[in-house]
RNA sequence: GCCCAUAUGGCUCAGGGGUAGAGCACUUCCUUGGUAAGGAAGAGGUCGUGAGUUCAAGUCUCACUAUGGGCUCCA
């Protein structure tokens, strides 16, 4: 619907033009013909409730730190944040004070005014303000625009809300540090995250899910489940894997294996360390150098493998080829180590050590986009299989590269042939790819809605090359072969992890680290539960026995609480008769079954971890 | 790496300048129970590491280590 002509409600914060921008009230003034943003939880009514939210809280800070310089404060997905300069030391406990203050004004009732000045009044306005003075070196606009509410006045794009009333909402996130424009060699600046809705439901219920989202952390539950551990004496960005842990894992990696000789791959394996000569060769020194752990042994400088191609290539180059042999698919879990920066670790999501399910594709140009294809299917299918959604990404070509910006354009359309022929979306990350060549990289969200990069994908001409890896062509010519990097699941880490949030610890069946606990009702009855043990042993099922001289009730609690796919009493009746009692915890179920009835469903539910 | 915060028995957490507490877990004993915590007794920490202030430091200061939240998204 269309309003004109009149200013129709007291609950209008805005407007949407014809091309689709945010006028603020300030802006389109009395009698404005566009279609009205009401006070509500739109997306464009938050987008100028959270900016507003942002300027209210630059206020608060003004009162309560008077030194305070601000820098920018935009909407952002997860609300809004301000960057500022201050010279006392903000902490978590500040916020509370900060949020204070912000309702404090509110009660002021100050409307919010705009007005505008030309840029060279803004820089006489704003001398003494080098932050004010930065920001305005981007903008290429010679009017800009002030909004002032009380005594506080901002240089600002908008929107804005009319007034504070309609600042209710809110809730100060998190304090961090933020570097002047994301420059890694610029001063940190303090930055304040918050959000804010239309009503008071909304962020409670905002709120919740953060709470839940919480409980679902893959370090939570790693820890809680005996999946994996760190230890400070050991270092930083080290994984441990406890024997639950490495169970599941082993079963990732058991159905990946059998997933990749199905498909035509072969299992290889290189060293940990090579010799810094040949990462020299690579351009990896030059390149990811700052990435790698060196070592030298004998007066010889070597280094620790950061990435498996090395070894693929000389395992290929061992033999002569032919184009017969190609396509040529190598496959590692291979363990790398990667100097990553100390305040990027999390958890497993991102550490220092860990096993790619990396594989290396040796074929002919022409080949590669029918190869892409068939590893982009076989990143589907393992998606498929465990419900993951995911978005791909072709990252081109970055600033430090190796290679000539022909094979560059040449590899990319390779991999934008590969999606756009069969219809796959994507999108695009301006350069973004590995020195060495594009790439479409495979993203996966966390609980908390953090985007991880797991499969990827790259096309490489400049290791063939700078390796002189050859095969011999049909026409009896020697010629260089395409070399294709690939992990669908990126590392076995950072699956496990996201794997972990994605099902809050529920695996299913073929993946549980513990599929049946059995609960026997007294010790008499223990034998028969270690004999089902044994027997789901014999057909790669783990199971545990709870017979731990507590109370029925404790231990069947007990058993709940494992998040185990199946929790099993035997007793009497049960031994009698050959059957066993099955709490299904999934299906929240519970019904007896035969030994053998038993046997069959649960080697049957194993049959649903193949791909 | 940089900014802010945190660091107490296996876990979760309380305490707070005068030499440590709780619950769960653990050990032993009683109990042998039919579907989410039976009972009793016991053991376990010198308070992340190092240095400093102090008559006295988990408790204050500094450094280090580890962990957590951030570090593209343009007034």
């Amino acid at each position: 619907m269309i309003y004109k002509g009149t200013h129709l409600s007291e609950n209008t914060i805005g407007y949407i033009d014809d091309q689709g921008n945010i006028l603020d009230t300030q802006t389109a003034g009395e009698n404005c013909s566009a279609t009205p943003i009401e006070y509500d939880n739109s997306k464009e009514s938050l987008e100028i409730i959270r900016h507003s939210t942002a300027h209210l809280m630059a206020q608060a800070i003004t009162e309560l730190y008077p030194n305070s310089q601000f820098f920018v404060g935009p909407v952002v997905d997860e609300g809004f944040y301000y960057d500022f300069r201050v010279d006392e030391q903000i902490g978590e406990s500040d916020l509370k004070a900060i949020e204070k203050k912000m309702k404090e004004l509110i009660k002021k009732k100050y409307k919010i005014e705009k007005y505008e000045i030309s840029k060279s009044e803004a820089k006489d306005k704003f001398a003494n303000d080098d932050l004010k003075l930065k920001v305005m070196e981007r903008i290429d606009d010679d009017t800009l625009s002030i909004y002032k509410q009380g005594d506080f006045e901002d240089l600002c794009r908008g929107p804005h809300v009319p007034a504070l009333r309609f600042l209710h909402n809110f809730k100060l996130t998190r304090v961090a540090g933020a570097y002047l424009g994301g420059d890694e060699k610029a001063e940190m600046l303090t930055r304040i995250y918050g959000i804010a809705f239309a009503d008071k439901e909304s962020l409670k219920a905002y709120l919740t899910m953060m709470e839940e989202a919480k409980k679902r952390d893959h370090r939570k539950l790693g820890a809680e489940m005996e999946l994996f551990m760190f230890n400070e004496e050991a270092g930083a960005g080290l994984p441990f894997w406890m024997p639950k842990g490495a169970k599941l894992r082993y079963k990732l990696e058991s159905i990946l294996h059998k997933a990749h000789l199905t498909r035509g791959y072969e299992p290889v394996r290189g060293p940990e360390i090579l010799k810094a000569d040949l990462w020299r060769t690579s351009g990896h020194y030059a390149c990811y150098g700052e990435n790698m752990y060196l070592t030298t042994i004998d007066e010889q400088e070597y280094g620790i493998k950061p990435m498996n191609c090395l070894g693929h290539i000389q395992v290929f180059k061992q033999s002569p080829k032919s184009y017969r042999d190609l396509p040529l698919r190598y496959y590692e879990y291979g363990v790398v180590h990667r100097h990553e920066k100390s305040g990027v670790l999390h958890g497993l999501l991102r550490v220092r050590e860990f096993t790619q399910d990396d594989a290396h594709i040796f074929c002919e140009p022409e080949q590669i986009a029918q190869e892409v294809l068939e590893v982009v299917e076989f990143v589907d299918s393992v998606m498929k299989l465990f419900g993951f959604e995911y978005t791909m990404e072709i990252a081109t070509k970055p600033e430090k590269a190796i290679g000539e910006d022909a094979v560059w354009d040449m590899a990319t359309q390779g991999l934008k042939d590969a999606l756009e022929g069969n219809n796959l979306p994507y999108t695009i990350d301006e350069g973004g790819g590995a020195f060495y060549g594009p790439k479409i990289d495979i993203k996966i969200t966390d609980a908390i809605g953090r985007k991880w990069q797991c499969g990827t994908i790259q096309v490489d001409f400049n290791l063939p090359q700078r390796f002189e890896v050859e095969y011999v062509a049909e026409d009896n010519t020697r010629k260089q072969p395409v070399m294709i990097h690939r992990a669908i699941l990126g590392s076995f880490e950072r699956f496990i992890g996201i794997l972990t949030e994605h099902y809050a610890g529920e695996f299913p069946f073929f993946l549980a680290p513990t599929q049946v606990i059995f609960v026997p009702i007294s010790d008499t009855f223990a034998d028969y539960a270690y004999e089902l043990k044994k027997a789901l042993l014999l057909e790669g099922i783990d199971s545990e026995v709870y017979d731990k001289n507590d109370s029925l009730n404790k231990r069947i609690r007990n058993a709940e609480k494992q998040r185990v796919p199946y929790v099993v009493v035997v007793g009497e009746e049960e031994v009698t008769n050959r059957t066993v009692a099955i709490r299904d915890r999934r299906n929240k179920e519970q019904y007896n079954l035969t030994q053998d009835e038993f046997m069959v469903k649960l080697t049957k539910q194993l049959q649903e971890g193949k791909i």
